[in-house]
DNA sequence: TGCTCCATGTAACACGTTACATGATTGC
DNA sequence: GCAATCATGTAACGTGTTACATGGAGCA
């Protein structure tokens, strides 16, 4: 349940919508922690029912139905107290190292295509960091304790998709000692017949 | 749903019984695909129902009622089918950068000490992985297309745990700036009041 | 009028986790 | 006999995903 303590966050920073949320969870939080609007709004009602937020109904514009929300301090206490708690290590969980492992139990499958996807739009996100960094970090600069947090975090991104490009570069390397026959799938798998 | 595929890759390696699969997830594929004994025995029902695979009540010993499973021919039609199907990247997801997040939003709440313990879970991992390496893939050593990808899927877990050793050194030097301060989480929270 | 975006929600389902139950075999 | 381990399962729950529904606001 922490997807909770991300809002709690993110309306610390800026009360706001569920709405509001869902689309800055695109951003800054959302590069490391994805939500629909559903789970939000599912939070949220949760949240407002534990007394951890508020919402009022209407702020500033009298369109739709419209709800701000904002923490109370119940809610700080439990950020504050969940925080501080440990948790156990991310694991490394990719679909695709299972695809690999089954091609080579079962003959090559042309995985090579994919392989060249999946980089490419590690290397869009890496860009994308890379942007972002340029423009709110700019070198030299040495910004308060908060800054340097936020920049911590953008790093972990930076490093995780960097790390990704490296391995799908050695992974297309070793693979490609398999010659030109890996794009043609259909014919390896008449060959195992079964 | 690709927990079945890695079932099936898994079956295709060598037949075995749940409780077997369960224990070897723990090794080899289990690196980067978590599974309780509850999900593999709810999936391998499911397979079965599906034609996937066939069980067959006692292979080798009277012993108790294990059960032994095999991959049937529409199975491994089906993880050919599901190999070659392209598949979103696996996002970023750490419940500890939340929590970082939340650290520069309401003061320092000293997390030093996790991230130093974050950092030592993660030595631990590598040195483990390059044991496996050091073992299964000497150097010098070619080996067929199967070892080569499997040595490949090794290195993705090494770079994932290199990379971030790397980034907690990077932290722990970042948040270090804020001097000894940072062990004593009440006082700052005082502070903040509210 | 009809289209698109803003904004909130319900319902059903898939997946993963935790707790608990059961019985068989092995070793002390 | 007793404990530990092997081996399989049920039940309940929490979280994440997908599909669908609703209605207001702004604009052509």
């Amino acid at each position: 349940m922490s997807l909770a303590h991300a809002l709690l966050t993110s309306l610390l920073e800026q009360p706001s919508s569920g709405y509001q949320l869902a689309r800055r969870f695109d951003k800054s939080i959302g590069h490391f922690w994805r939500a629909t609007h559903q789970q939000i709004y599912r939070e949220l009602g949760r949240m407002e029912k534990a007394g951890w937020i508020r919402s009022e109904p209407d702020p500033d514009a009298g369109r739709g139905r419209k709800r701000s929300y904002s923490v109370l301090p119940a809610g700080e206490a439990e950020l504050m107290r969940w925080a501080g708690e440990s948790a156990p290590l991310t694991e490394l969980c990719d679909e695709f190292l299972v695809r690999l492992r089954a091609d080579a139990v079962i003959g090559p499958l042309g995985l090579g295509p994919e392989l060249e996807r999946r980089r490419a739009l590690h290397a869009d996100k890496l860009r994308a960091y890379h942007a972002i960094e340029a423009r709110d970090f700019p070198p030299g600069a040495e910004g308060s304790r908060q800054r340097r947090i936020h920049h911590l975090i953008l790093k972990a991104g930076i490093q995780y998709e960097a790390g990704w490009i490296a391995w799908y570069d050695e992974a297309l390397a070793a693979l490609a000692l398999d010659g030109p026959g890996e794009g043609k799938p259909q014919a390896r798998c008449a060959d195992r017949g079964r």
